[in-house]
DNA sequence: GCCGATAACGTTATAAGATCACATGGGGGT
DNA sequence: ACCCCCATGTGATCTTATAACGTTATCGGC
């Protein structure tokens, strides 16, 4: 549903933000400091786990769990459900990957370590994600838990309109 | 997956922002409100779709496709699932009900004519649903998208935690 | 009032997303 | 070395959503 192999071969100018990028090198990088991390709080970044993670971020958009699937099928790891399904837990669960609910889909954390709101932006065209930083219980929402006596634990805060690429070939 | 019948057979007392209210009066009020509108706008609101917002005020709550498809069968309507999606697209899309993405599931809109932006708050115990009015487009999301030549065409916020009446529950 | 176009409906079938239950295996702590 | 826990693999099943197609109702023009 959501998208199939990247377009780009090479395996850079991959959106981001939405800019472009060197992308290999981030892949590497966002990798170790996953390792890093799983080291230090003794969680176990298992071979699946960062298999699934590395996909990803190789992707950098949003991929459905039976995308991811297929993927860790092809690389010989087990391809039931629970599998992916697992994995995504796990990552989720520590902040390495977020859920796009409006996609169904999945996204590696694009600011992994730091306090977590995000918020995302969503192309319909190309369905590219962009993370950005929220703070909606600030604002009139907030007011509004407020008065209702309501507890916010947790917001999912996503944007759907057209990336500037996109834009783009529309104006052309 | 989210809600059955509802606890509350008189037809009253049933949670809408939290507050308890006078509920077969508000359902009334509120297809009333729905008709009128559908007249001057030249939309159909035909027997199903008609049917459909119907059931989801009188819950008041968050009910997924195939609760409202079982109602629906009850009913004597169609009973495959493009019964029941067909009549929520048309209540999504002329803004008569809501889907609520973290739970896949919709419910009547609370503030019906008046601009969308909602926003809601999801009790994750009772599956509550709260709606309000947000402007996420005007806080650090409407900023990042602005600085990546983002344009937002619609937003998803909701929020996730304890309603006030669980919270209670959970005191005693 | 009739007719053509359009939109809505009903049904079958199937795709896509997610979870349950249970057996097996590998690693870490003591 | 042992045990236990956690993670993995698998089969089955459940929920959510859409595709495709024929039929029926409704609206607007005449």
């Amino acid at each position: 549903m959501t998208s199939e192999a990247h377009p780009q071969p090479g395996g850079h100018a991959v959106p981001l933000g939405f800019e472009h990028h060197d992308h290999s090198a981030c892949v590497t990088t966002a990798l170790k400091a996953a390792e890093a991390r799983c080291a230090e709080e003794r969680l176990r970044l298992t071979p699946v786990r960062r298999k699934v993670l590395e996909l990803l971020l190789q992707d950098h958009r949003a991929l459905g769990a039976y995308a991811i699937l297929d993927r860790l099928r092809e690389e010989g790891f087990g391809s039931q459900p629970p599998v992916a399904y697992r994995a995504l837990d796990f990552l989720v669960e520590n902040g390495f990957v977020h859920k796009i609910e409006r996609l169904n889909a999945f996204v590696a954390c694009a600011h992994p370590g730091q306090s977590h709101s995000p918020a995302f932006m969503i192309c319909r065209i190309c369905d590219a994600v962009a993370e950005a930083q929220s703070a909606p219980a600030k604002g009139a929402l907030g007011a509004a838990a407020r008065a209702a006596g309501f507890q916010i634990e947790r917001t999912v805060v996503e944007a759907e309109g057209i990336c500037p690429a996109c834009a783009e070939k529309a104006d052309a």
